[in-house]
DNA sequence: GTCTATATAGCGATAGAC
DNA sequence: GTCTATCGCTATATAGAC
């Protein structure tokens, strides 16, 4: 349950004398890798519950103790997928990027890779995997929100105060701002697909909502120049 | 799974000819309302999965064969309790009184109604088990939406577009504003209430985000009074 | 119609052979 | 280090007594 739960238990303490090299361990990254991605796979599609120590086994093709033995039980493994899934997911540059372009191709910018990024099918996976009631007193969901929204937040905030500093925002609390941003980005079509009615807008809606949620905001916080 | 799984399997077909009246089933009233109390109650704080058929007998104080002869089996019961839950929870004029106070009013009104009716723990509990995997294919969701989100934004969209027409508001697409008001309302607050990480927000906190809410909404689309 | 007791099955986790 | 076979437990659903 704390941080390494792939820590061997007991390493015999082999002081390398009677074999000359790496008689630890050096053959299971393969397989710990397939049993990763396929745990990733499963309970993104089907939740904790959904899915059997069996089937994560048949599906990264090894026998269920290779997976015991690789990570302790089942709340372990659960606990590395998700940590896999979150490292391999943030954006790298793309607000330096959104930052240097002009005010309004910078924020479409933000909300389509936004957009993008939390409604693949693995995103809403997770979403979905957060929301279960078992994960609801454990710390799981408050690493996942720091590591996730809150930093993209983080950044979108820095990028508003840039412009708010140029003079082409009028923004009093930027944090809010980046907050109000995102949820509108988000919009009620996530939430449909969170939930599974209503699948994927195409091009044109989503263009348009999301043409339509940068408007809404410059609309609210771009300085208009001043009347004549 | 069909429509009405509390259909009896199999009425003997008695034709009213040994017993005068009522030999059909006149008692078991209390205990039906009994278990979907039960049910509603256990299934929207831990889940499907999360409880057993023991614990919903126990917490109604009836036996498990009693609520298998109510309803068919778990899957029906689940449908039975998310049924009833949905139709006790509309808010029943809100939007009348909102419609006829000041804008700014109104929207306060709105968003305060709007903000209590998703954070009460019973309808974070709902907005879970909608999002559980298992109901992804389901026609549930879809059932869920239609009932509950959609309307409230319909009557959210016919409150404004009074206001459109009365020479307040400047909105081209008064759905699309609509969902704006509502999404802002959310916020991420209830992300992370839904998450379980992050509690509720304080009075003055919540009253400053909903404050925040109308201010956008109305920096973006109330008509400003002409430059003199 | 309702309850106590039980059948059946699936899951997580483990013991022992290679 | 890896696999086959198995234990222990729990949950759904049912059979028989009152």
């Amino acid at each position: 349950m704390s941080q390494a739960p792939s820590r061997r238990p007991a390493t015999p303490a082999r002081p390398a004398t009677s074999k000359p090299a790496g008689p630890g361990r050096p053959k299971d990254l393969g397989k710990r890798a397939a049993i990763l991605d396929a745990a990733k796979r499963l309970f993104s599609t089907q939740g904790y519950d959904g899915v059997s120590m069996d089937q994560i086994a048949a599906e990264a093709g090894v026998s269920k103790l290779t997976v015991y033995s690789h990570f302790g039980d089942k709340e372990a493994l659960f606990v590395e997928a998700v940590k896999a899934h979150c490292e391999a997911r943030l954006p790298p540059e793309m607000f330096e990027a959104a930052d240097a372009a002009p005010l309004r191709e910078g924020l479409l910018q933000i909300v389509r890779a936004f957009y993008a990024m939390i409604t693949g099918p693995e995103a809403l996976g997770v979403h979905r995997l957060m929301c279960s009631p078992q994960l609801a007193e454990s710390p799981m969901p408050r690493l996942f929100w720091d590591a996730g929204p809150r930093r993209v937040q983080e950044a979108v905030a820095t990028m508003l105060q840039h412009h708010v500093d140029s003079g082409e925002l009028d923004i009093d609390d930027v944090q809010r701002a980046a907050s109000q941003l995102l949820c509108l980005a988000k919009g009620e079509a996530h939430a449909q697909q969170v939930f599974g009615c209503g699948g994927e807008l195409d091009a044109d809606a989503l263009d348009s909502h999301l043409r339509g949620t940068v408007d809404m905001f410059l609309r609210a916080y771009a300085v208009r120049s001043k009347a004549p």
